[in-house]
DNA sequence: TGTACATCAGTGAACGCGCGTTCACTGATGTAC
DNA sequence: TGTACATCAGTGAACGCGCGTTCACTGATGTAC
């Protein structure tokens, strides 16, 4: 049965956050349209009224995902106290509304072009938004710096993540907060 | 027909070997097994003869790649050298035949047990093997310094692959060989 | 060393299930008068 | 403001394809004598 349009818009709003989430947490491929309608409270039949295609909606939800991280980061102001928050231990279990590029990066470089433009965009501004929060230096030095810190900070989420031994997943975790998140 | 038992290991061998490529190449989940018994040159019925699953190879492939990536790190013997090659414009294009950890990091999280304790084994080494590399300063530093090196420069090649524009993705690469290859 | 038989690696057809996508239908919403 | 009709968001069954897995079969290898 119909349903009005501003109940439209917000099931189709809901269809991408819902997605958004189980695509971190399941990845791309293990997570069906039929999972994400119900998951959403809808049926499966409905989707294509949306989306043209579940690539599509991986598009959409990704922006959706990488826009909620920079949501949250933008609550900081000082370096270490974003380099905590995403080195928490909160963070590496809750990957379903955690950082995509940890969730989903390596899987991001084999997908399609409107995908990853979107991830582009979004790397660009969190470069220049980390420089922002480095003190001193340069403008150049700064943004070294910013960039030495998304790829420390990823990179040791996801081997936090990948790791199947809490010791050796708090060291990583530990160790990197405390590279990434001084003052220098 | 049937073949000597030497050229059925060596066939098993050859699935294993292909398998790794092509899942770092596109993913566990996009490659079929009928793609990687006819990339190895044999029909897909005999898959079964050799591997109890397609989750079974994939464990097996994975502890290859990993070794393999051991095998070409255990070539230097400076740190600098290390992260050269491992940032090389060589490495970021060739998926396929390079480290696994940045060609299916994310994924591996959401794999199993048996999956993820052969990263384990792996990480735990690999960090080892850098800490002999790191010049000065006390053996727990050292171990630090090994930590830290792992996660920015995995997380470096994963943001310099998924981005979109080449520009961006040398600025990351070449930041990163600056920041975690320098004596320090 | 040669022969006869058992074994079994590899083949290719087939099965079954999941999943992306399509479609006829329903009934509430939106619109024209 | 109310009525009649058109629209269209959502439903649920169905389709078709791909893919992991199974299986009867083949014929070369391995073994027993």
């Amino acid at each position: 049965m119909r349903v009005s349009r501003e109940k439209a818009a917000e099931n189709r709003a809901l269809i991408v956050d819902t997605a958004a989430r189980l695509f971190r947490e399941h990845g791309f491929d293990d997570v069906g349209i039929d999972v994400i309608m119900r998951s959403a409270g809808l049926t499966h039949g409905g989707f294509y009224g949306h989306f043209a295609s579940k690539e599509d909606l991986a598009g959409e939800a990704l922006v959706r995902s990488l826009q909620r991280g920079a949501e949250r980061q933008s609550r900081f102001t000082k370096l270490t106290d974003l380099v905590t928050d995403y080195l928490s231990d909160r963070h590496r279990a809750d990957r379903a509304n955690g950082c995509a590029i940890a969730a989903l990066g390596s899987d991001i470089a084999r997908r399609s072009d409107g995908i990853r433009q979107g991830l582009t965009a979004h790397v660009r501004e969190r470069i220049s938004r980390l420089a922002e929060l480095v003190r001193g230096g340069t403008a150049a030095g700064r943004r070294k710096r910013a960039i030495t810190t998304l790829a420390g900070i990823v990179g040791a989420l996801i081997l936090a993540r990948a790791v199947d031994d809490a010791a050796l997943s708090n060291e990583i975790l530990a160790t990197a907060r405390n590279a990434f998140g001084k003052a220098k």
